[in-house]
RNA sequence: GUGGUUGUAGCUCAGUUGGUUAGAGCAUCAGAUUGUGAUUCUGAGGGUCGUGGGUUCGAGACCCAUCUCCCACCCCA
């Protein structure tokens, strides 16, 4: 049998791996610095926590777990008609399907916070570093499983949370050394821009198809908005919103003068507000810029609504590597009312594409090993045994070769694993305690005390 | 899910209008060198040409289906 993997998903070789522990450990790192607690949820959630929360197209979405034992099932017919009906529509009852592969992580944490909230002291700062699954299509840039890195807070309603999540932002990025713009927008405004034009039922199609203005141009998007039953009258009150231009401060202010209703103007107030406190605080890499097109389909969004984008000259990358928002009521349907979180997740996967494109790796994250110990026999091997056991107290990495091979094969082994020194002790060595230790970038070797090897390391 | 595209050794790719036994470079392994890697020389292994059908005297090449890769749409980390 000839061997695969499922499409859309990966295996992560040594090297994969060592890089993208770069990506997480800086992520976690910011996240612990900010006071952040971690959690972990399970792969799979019963499949009602998940429909409906995603929008129509997430529905779609959702990896879908047959119910074990169907062969074995008393209602037989029960489960032919439910078969039939999802060859009908999308809707999946439980009696085939209960359980569903996780679509994000903020889902499954309103979840959980619904479920522990006596053992939760709130507000609560969470983060999550885990897989998620989705059906897609696959593409460069969007895979079937990959990594969201989440952090949220729950139980607090204060715009101190969005700055402090815009800085988490501004962190990240700082220390893997990317360029990045940030796209803020809220929903409110969305929401006040659809009161406005006497179409509050249509914000989330209003919301999509403005959304595609830098992708398709003005008469597409005008036309689309047509089609989904605007009226022309709408669409000409739209126009003047939609491509407002200038700096976040004269956009702010032109639209706080054509959104005169309350909850525009509540949502350009939140924008201001966030505007004006991190602006000044983000560094030089890190852009912020005011985006009234930024709609993002999730449905569960009330307030801020953050996109991340790439700008950078290394890189061609255009798909958002990091995104979030606030939701007001994302724990109501699981029996917890005014409970306001707000947060953001890093697409781990395709922070790496950008990355490896841009060449940002540090190549020291390649390193592991220090030390290798070439195998010359078994008299030898209790006494390199013994100094690999110092070094490891010392904190230095240190092997043996398992195997008496040929010198060649040994040199050969440390210098495609890259690693620095080899430490050569034959019969001669042995007898006078002594070790040949031989740097492998410059192929120098000299020979030292054996109380001198953690030393001799620690110092090169 | 719709439309398009790609697939030959572990990797990058040649392969003529359809014609003997499918090639190269790199990588791997072995030897030159039984205590010295990355450079040199010699040799070896490795392919059901993505998979399954079809056309043909004959298919890596042509046709159909299917899977995969990539691209656009949809949507998104």
């Amino acid at each position: 049998m000839k061997p695969s993997i499922p499409r859309g998903t990966r295996d992560f070789g040594p090297q994969e791996m060592t890089r993208r522990n770069y990506i997480f450990d800086t992520i976690r790192d910011v996240f612990k610095l900010h006071g952040y607690l971690q959690i972990e949820t399970p792969a799979m959630e019963n499949l009602s926590t998940l429909t409906g929360k995603y929008g129509e197209e997430g529905d779609q979405l959702l990896f879908k777990i047959l119910n074990s034992r169907l062969h074995e099932s008393k209602e037989k017919e029960n489960l032919q008609k439910a078969f039939d009906k999802t060859l009908q529509s999308a809707t999946n009852t439980d009696v085939l399907t209960e359980r569903a592969l996780r679509y994000d992580l903020t889902v499954p944490f309103a979840r959980y916070v619904v479920m522990h909230q006596n053992d939760m002291t709130f507000p609560f700062k969470r983060y999550q570093i885990q897989n998620v699954w989705r059906a897609d299509k696959p593409q460069k840039g969007r895979y079937r499983e990959f990594y969201q890195c989440d952090a949220d807070v729950i139980g607090s309603t204060s715009l101190l949370n969005e700055i402090d999540l815009l800085l988490i932002i501004d962190e990240v990025f700082g220390k893997l050394g990317l360029g990045v713009t940030i796209k803020l927008n809220n929903r409110k405004v969305l929401a006040g821009i659809a009161e406005l034009i006497d179409a509050q039922d249509k914000i989330i199609d209003i919301t999509v198809a403005i959304d595609k203005l830098d992708k398709i141009g003005e008469q597409k998007v005008l036309e689309e908005l047509f089609a989904k039953g605007l009226s022309n009258e709408a669409i000409e009150k739209l126009k003047p919103i939609i491509f407002i231009q200038g700096n976040n401060e004269s956009k702010l202010e032109s639209l706080q003068k054509i959104i005169a209703n309350d909850i525009g103007q509540k949502g350009i107030e939140e924008l201001k507000y966030i505007v004006e406190k991190v602006g000044p605080m983000l560094s030089s890499n890190c852009k912020i810029e005011t985006d009234i097109t930024l709609a993002r389909g999730l449905n569960y969004y009330t307030g801020a609504i953050i996109e991340v984008k790439v700008n950078d000259s290394r890189s061609e990358f255009t798909s958002s590597i990091c995104g979030g928002g606030r939701y007001d009521d994302l724990t109501g349907i699981f029996g917890l009312a005014n409970m306001s979180g707000v947060g953001i997740s890093f697409g781990a996967d395709r922070i790496y594409d950008v990355l490896m494109e841009a060449n940002l790796f540090p190549n020291d994250v390649e390193f592991n090993t220090q030390v290798l110990f070439v195998n010359f026999g078994e008299a030898e091997q209790q006494y390199c045994l013994t100094l690999i056991k110092q070094l490891h107290s010392a904190n230095i990495s240190a092997v043996m070769f398992p195997e008496q091979a040929k010198m060649k094969k040994q040199m050969g082994y440390a210098d495609a694993n890259k690693i620095p020194f080899v430490a050569l002790i034959g019969s001669q060595e042995l007898q006078d305690q002594t070790i040949t230790i031989k740097q492998m970038s410059t192929g120098n070797q000299q020979c030292i005390a054996k109380s001198e090897l953690v030393n001799f390391i620690l110092k090169s």
